[in-house]
DNA sequence: CTAGATGCAAATTGTTTGCTGGCGA
DNA sequence: TCGCCAGCAAACAATTTGCATCTAG
């Protein structure tokens, strides 16, 4: 049974493309993310391991990664900016974001899927990505708010 | 009973601006539009009505109007480059983009309230704002996709 | 009259592209 | 070896900002 770095490996070649040390580290980087990570922090963490590495790089790889279906950008608030990667997966994570205090909370959802059903049986269409984000108040800003609208 | 547009001027004042020539005519033009419509499409628009104005002041007032909560923003793809704008309203509309032919088609959707549900419950969260926004193929590229590979 | 709005030009930000030398299969 | 790849600098596109002028209330 290959390990996932090599069935990695064998996507990228059969895209036409190469393992290089620099789309391994960033692969393996990501693989191992505890949270999504976007094209800066990347760089950061890849540089501890490769000098030299530039933010070029980064986003090429990332756009192979993606092409080649082992990666999966997400963006992580309704003011979508940046984009975030994380492995390819079945139950993606999608993201919630207070516009008060800019915390983030990562939630899952089924809804993708219910989403693709109804394009599929109402359109015809046939779904790959499915963008899910939300923004709006935590709980704690919730409560700091209406303490605030009882004594003005 | 005050019309659309005399709500908004009040609401705009309330929200400490004022209701100018620029910001009447953009919020007409949103409030008519059959579509959602991104800056620089109602740049173009207005320019037939107000001689000199300017893309800077599209933004400043799409913005402004977003937070007076008279219109609200989206992306009509997973590559969230644009923003387009429509009229606040309790069933927002939402869009899918085909990779191949990149003809957007519009969807309804309640599963924002399912989203605002569960976020509230499981999470204690106020959600605003939902973004869904999904791309895929269309039924035309489909059928293309199928033909080309009966027939390599 | 005066805070707030406009318009112009210039800045910002995340990401992409052109080019040249370098390296994986 | 030979074409894809990395790294650098420069380009891009959507949006924002600084500043002087103008205008709604």
């Amino acid at each position: 049974m290959p390990t996932f770095l090599e069935r990695a490996s064998q996507a990228i070649r059969q895209a036409g493309g190469r393992m290089t040390e620099q789309r391994y580290i960033l692969l393996d980087i990501i693989a191992n993310a505890d949270q999504q990570l976007d094209a800066e922090r990347l760089l950061e963490i890849a540089k501890h391991r490769v000098s030299g590495i530039n933010l070029t790089t980064i986003y090429r790889t990332l756009n192979v990664l993606e092409a080649a279906g082992l990666v999966q950008a997400h963006y992580h608030s309704p003011d979508h900016t940046r984009k975030f990667y994380e492995l390819q997966r079945a139950e993606p994570t999608y993201h919630f974001t207070c516009r008060q205090c800019k915390q983030v909370i990562a939630f899952h959802s089924t809804l993708t899927e219910t989403i693709r059903q109804q394009l599929a049986e109402q359109l015809g269409l046939s779904v790959r990505d499915v963008c899910i984000c939300a923004d709006g108040l935590c709980h704690a800003c919730q409560l700091a708010l209406a303490e605030r609208e009882t004594k003005p």
